[in-house]
DNA sequence: AAATTTTGTTAGAGTTATCTAACTTTATAT
DNA sequence: ATATAAAGTTAGATAACTCTAACAAAATTT
């Protein structure tokens, strides 16, 4: 049976394909913060699971098999986060260490019951897409805020990174997934946007916030 | 942090030690299923945690801390195995498999919320105490159906044992927590009981069964 | 009391997951 | 083109958890 390192492992494998196509050793290394060595070692150990492929020296790449196990695992840890906030009264600030656990439970029973119990929620409480049982993950096509200009009315999503310091910072200014802003003005200066929405008629927000932010169109 | 294998180790040993008191490193070996040599190993790394008294030669004495980290492991497979049947619609004979996964996550606040949202209960499916938060267990006094005598009402108020095979026996005769047999003959030669209850006029019950039914008279 | 069986320990080894140190290969800068 | 830096690999070690084989101690039987 898989072990819950190896999972972690091609998770991070999965997230950084999705950035950039190929995988660098040092990137799985600093974002999983263990050694180099220690991600060589591990790299042939997904590989004879046929979810990378590895020649020396090479960047990886992580095959059609390795994904689909992959979004398995995502989507077990959005199932998950979604059944804490809607059927357990979690704040979205409060779910993502304990999903890192659950996402290794193997009792597919569980996530199949969670998924029955909140009717197919597609989205979990941060906005991602939630895999399908086969593995498919439809990717909404969203716009990040700071790429939007003054006079826009657009709807949040979904966030790109969601650290609990970045979920409380955004309950602090009553912000949640589906807060519709308008973008009264854009500091040159510095990037930072000026909206207003409901109950806030003007809140300025940081390049680094607007950034985080992922919109669409309304 | 403590291991899911050393937490399972602990689990054992409380187990054993509410049957006699004093334990062997054999009995713990075959109940886990472990040679004794790993046990042997095992059982200095539970002494480290302060968990156990132990001489070589001589049989495991669980401590009073032991007794409560086991007690912590319980309560949160049996607040697990309640939640799994009361909030998410499983049967008594799914859930052990799940629970003894789950029982392992590093998360206060999971299983204070499961706790909070079934109103705490104090029993688990199976009828087996839930400890509290400290660890302190109130085991409901209860005989086995085979000790009692004809002519009595008595009402099943916990499983001895719960494999997925009785279970699923109890199923497919309608008996639950809560059934009320009347007691109407007791076989010599076997000691099988003939017993009546809800919608079943006359059943006979092996010892076998007799034995893992916990009941109280009412 | 001696023999036998059961129980427990030690020794040695394998697997997984991790590290550091040293080295090699590839990429980048001068 | 050469030097330097970055990236990747190998070697060797450690910790946790497991095993089998061999031996020692304790308990049981004869
Ligand atoms: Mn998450
Ligand atoms: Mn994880
Ligand atoms: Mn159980
Ligand atoms: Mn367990």
């Amino acid at each position: 049976m898989v072990s819950s390192t190896v999972e972690n492992y091609l998770k991070a494998l999965y997230k950084l394909a999705n950035e950039n196509a190929e995988v660098n050793i040092s990137e799985l290394s600093s974002e999983l913060e263990v050694s180099k060595p220690t991600v060589n070692a591990m790299v042939k150990t997904l590989q004879q699971h046929g979810w990378v492929i590895y020649t020396k020296y090479k960047p990886l790449k992580l095959t059609e098999e390795g994904r689909k196990a992959a979004a398995l695992i995502l989507r077990k840890h959005r199932l998950t986060e979604m059944f804490l906030v809607e059927k357990m009264g979690f704040g979205w600030e409060e779910v993502h260490e304990i999903a890192e656990q659950v996402e290794h439970i193997k009792a597919p029973a569980l996530f199949d019951r969670m998924d029955e119990l909140m009717d197919y929620p597609k989205v979990d409480p941060h906005g991602s897409p939630i895999p399908d049982k086969d593995g498919n993950i439809i990717q909404k096509d969203s716009k990040k805020l700071s790429e939007h200009e003054v006079g826009e009315k657009v709807m949040l999503i979904a966030l790109n990174h969601s650290s609990k310091e970045f979920l409380e910072f955004l309950d602090s200014r009553d912000i949640s997934l589906n807060t519709v802003f308008e973008i009264k003005s854009v500091e040159n200066f510095d990037d930072s946007m000026v909206v207003s929405y409901e109950k806030h008629p003007s809140e300025t927000l940081s390049q680094k916030v607007c950034e985080r932010l992922l919109v669409e169109k309304v």
